[in-house]
DNA sequence: TCTGGGGTCCTAGGACCC
DNA sequence: TCTGGGGTCCTAGGACCC
């Protein structure tokens, strides 16, 4: 295994044997914090939080600085100010690091076509097939770091290993601004001391479960009956972690994964008990998944309903469709009838949302596009407007002027759809 | 220190059918 | 009459990941 970052960049990669590594793990480094950095030189080498600094958020991405003081993701954000009271709080600017990620995931395809996008800061590249023209694959992570900072200015981390598994787990340990290289023939030497907390899927949870047995290392784990594992995890985790800690991980980099549900979802400042409120809520979510079901071309065939009551407690209810639609109109219908049916009186509630799944491919493909569906959604929005302000005041004339023309129209506006 | 928002996957239990 | 067993589909809840 040979290290390689910022600040030893003599330590070359190439000594190591990384015939059959091919799989890359890009993870950027503090992605939305970086960006933002960018953005204000003056904070670098500050402690930088990115998050809400009011209400019940958490901490989304915090500088290396600020990790110093133990602030990291997905802390309360009140707890974190009270670790790093120092730190400067940015309000996320998702879009901005949405074309941040296009950027970096555009050097990514200029490599290789092998590239599956994990999330907005992380992607595995397959570059079996780039090595003839650019070379062993540590020399392509470093020539991947390289672009990545020319084109971006950020910096990002890179494992590169044999399997999936063992390259994310690499470039995590190459963190921040580093590389890891795992010859295939050192896998399991290398893998068999990390605790288990370290195997894909392992959480606090699971983690305790498996304590509970003693076992505490990825060799553990590798050398336990596979029916002890079953009785404490279930199948289909038992099997995985099995042959993850044995150094098996046989899944592809899938160019393209196919979205099996969205959603949108918010936690109130304060608990909300009055329903009214509830449900024009639940309507304003339910517009924004039509809205991005539409922006895809893709039909729901259910919809979902979350509750999060004051004490954390979280219900959902599932609901299918008459027929997949992506009209926000009928996600919310369906939402409402669902949150009418929990009956949830005067309990307060703390988080609401609504999700579509089931997902099918759009109207467009299929060629049945409705162009009355966006009509219908501006319906959605106005029935909106009217609930809180009143139904003399928001009429779809005053909105929107004239019905969007579509070739023999013959509904009348405010008239629903068919 | 009271715990975000976007997702995926798995499991248990009930309904239903043969 | 007092009770099987397997398969499949659906739903709710939970663990996990970034």
């Amino acid at each position: 295994m040979s290290r390689q970052d910022g600040r030893l960049r003599r330590i070359s990669a190439d000594s190591v044997d990384d015939a059959g590594a091919t799989i890359l793990h890009v993870d950027m480094d503090a992605f939305f914090a970086s960006v933002e950095l960018l953005d204000h030189p003056e904070l670098l080498g500050k402690p930088v939080i990115v998050g809400h600094r009011e209400g019940r958020s958490v901490v989304t991405t915090a500088t290396y600085e600020a990790r110093a003081y133990g602030v990291g993701s997905a802390m309360p954000m009140a707890r974190a100010l009270q670790l790093c009271p120092n730190a400067i709080v940015l309000t996320p600017r998702h879009e901005l690091y949405r074309d941040y990620s296009a950027r970096v995931m555009a050097v990514f395809e200029q490599v290789t076509p092998v590239v599956e996008k994990l999330s907005i800061d992380e992607a595995f590249l397959d570059v079996a097939g780039a090595r003839r023209l650019l070379g062993s694959p540590a020399h392509i992570a470093r020539m991947l770091r390289e672009r990545v900072r020319a084109e971006t200015g950020l910096t990002c981390s890179i494992g590169v290993a044999a399997t999936k598994f063992l390259a994310k787990l690499a470039s995590g340990m190459a963190k921040p601004d580093g590389l890891l290289v795992i010859p295939p023939a050192e896998s399991l030497e290398f893998l068999r001391p990390l605790p288990i907390r370290a195997l894909w899927g392992v959480g606090g949870k699971t983690e305790e479960s498996l304590s509970r047995l003693g076992l505490r290392t990825v060799a553990d784990i590798a050398d336990v009956p596979l029916s002890a594992l079953r009785r404490a995890v279930g199948d289909a985790t038992a099997v995985r972690l099995h042959e993850l800690a044995n150094g098996r991980d046989p899944r592809a980099v899938e160019t393209q994964r196919i979205e099996k549900s969205v959603g949108h979802e918010v936690t109130f400042h304060e608990d909300i008990s009055d329903s009214g409120r509830l449900e024009r809520e639940l309507l304003r979510l339910a517009s924004q998944v039509g809205e991005r079901l539409r922006r895809t071309d893709t039909l729901a065939g259910s919809v979902a309903l979350k509750l999060r009551y004051s004490d954390f407690t979280t219900v959902s209810r599932t609901r299918r469709l008459p027929e997949p639609s992506n009209v926000g109109r009928r996600i919310y219908d369906a939402s409402l009838a669902l949150f009418r049916e929990l009956g949830v009186g005067a309990r307060p509630v703390r988080l609401i949302g609504v999700r579509a799944e089931n997902l099918d491919a759009g109207q467009l493909s299929a060629g049945l596009w409705d162009p009355d569906a966006d009509w219908r959604d501006a319906e959605t929005a106005i029935d909106g407007l009217r609930e809180k302000f009143g139904k003399a005041v928001v009429t779809p004339a005053s909105l929107l002027g004239a019905r969007p023309g579509t070739a023999g129209g013959t509904r009348q506006p405010g008239t629903p759809g068919s």
